[in-house]
DNA sequence: TTGCATCAATCAATCGATTGATTAATTTTG
DNA sequence: CAAAATTAATCAATCGATTGATTGATGCAA
């Protein structure tokens, strides 16, 4: 039946996405993953075409549900710009508890950038959730709801990247923050509910208050 | 001379750390590295004893520059907290510019946690630095001169975050900006300035500005 | 039977590492 | 000092292991 067939590569997906977050793509063999699956290795190649083509399966399917949950936010014309931006953060934030593992392996491989072809692809997709919220940035310009001298970029830059500091240096972040980030417990419930109010305070103040952007 | 063979071992060190930053610890092979550095495969093997003592006589030369740079700003008692904040921003964004390549290799280290003993010792030459900064942020609270509402640790996160999230993936930050940031003279010109004046406001708004953490 | 799914076996390529031979430099010895 | 002995540096060649990929045989459902 075509319904095993799908739940079979899916379930080739499952394991191959933990593999790779836990070892990188190097790191992964198309033996150990095929052997975690309980699979036979020709597999692989046989539904994937290659291990790259695998590695890109698993992003392909992971990064586009996360597009569909953000094109809701943007589309409810109903809600100010700023609340779009708290429930884009909530979203944001729930995704670094569930997820950190392969928020790492996106954010290593886009460093890495070998690969090139796939590197475009990944880029290319995330363009789509930069462009969501570029657009809620800037539409809460237009409308006055924002500050009109805002970095527009840059802002984007800071909400990718204070979380992908903490996700991806975790033994650094542990340190810094004296407990373990490590720790799912301790993750969702002392970290996550303090990132989400810490990014909705630092945001909402540079958004929203007056500041001018010219001085030097 | 014995020079001569220092030199050698240098230049080894050059090419590697260039050939590392590039590729990864496993996408740069022996013989790519002694290739570029027109030495024998074997000599990476006698100089070094393996690959991964290779890897870390890169970081353990790079970690002794690094502390050399380690300036106190905090110690200097005359100027305003947020004044050493502008002049830590300062310093923060020129590093972006001169080592960004070293710099990608230093936090895929950390992020891969890989090396334990390498990621300790990088963790620990980090903390240097983030203590340097939190104590400034603290004094700050403490004088009054900064809302004593901040979340000092991610304020941390996100000055180094916004930084690392553009120079570890300059792929998607040059599509988001519109402008190559891997080209030396953009970076320079056009997004130091840049990244410098927003982190300013930024912070400026979040530190010094009234805003209440408790809410949610 | 026909076509897709699955498998063990095997492929060539590449990896890091090591070998033994050779040369260059240094030290010891007479 | 100079010849001999020793050590260090360098090389080409090759090692066994592992990699991703492919083959041809086999099973099986339609």
């Amino acid at each position: 039946m075509d319904k095993d067939k799908i739940d079979k590569k899916d379930h080739i997906l499952d394991v191959a996405e933990r593999v790779f977050s836990e070892l990188g793509f190097d790191g992964a063999s198309t033996r150990t993953i095929s052997g975690e699956a309980g699979v036979n290795m020709a597999m692989l190649n046989y539904y994937f075409g290659s291990k790259e083509g695998l590695f890109l399966a698993v992003f392909k399917r992971k990064i586009i549900s996360f597009q569909d949950l953000l094109k809701n936010i943007g589309s409810d014309g109903s809600t100010s710009a700023w609340n779009k931006i708290e429930k884009y953060i909530e979203l944001y934030t729930q995704r670094v508890v569930t997820n950190n593992c392969f928020q790492k392996l996106l954010y290593q491989e886009l460093s890495m950038q070998r690969r090139g072809e796939l590197s475009d692809q990944i880029t290319d997709i995330l363009m789509k959730n930069v462009s969501e919220i570029r657009k809620i940035l800037q539409d809460g310009v237009k409308s006055g709801e924002f500050n009109k001298n805002i970095d527009i970029e840059l802002v984007i830059a800071t909400i990718y990247g204070t979380k992908n500091f903490i996700v991806n240096s975790p033994q650094l972040t542990s340190k810094v923050l004296g407990y373990d980030i490590q720790n799912d417990k301790l993750l969702e419930e002392k970290f996550k509910p303090r990132i989400e109010a810490y990014l909705k305070t630092l945001l909402k103040s540079y958004l929203m208050n007056e500041h001018d952007n010219t001085t030097k």
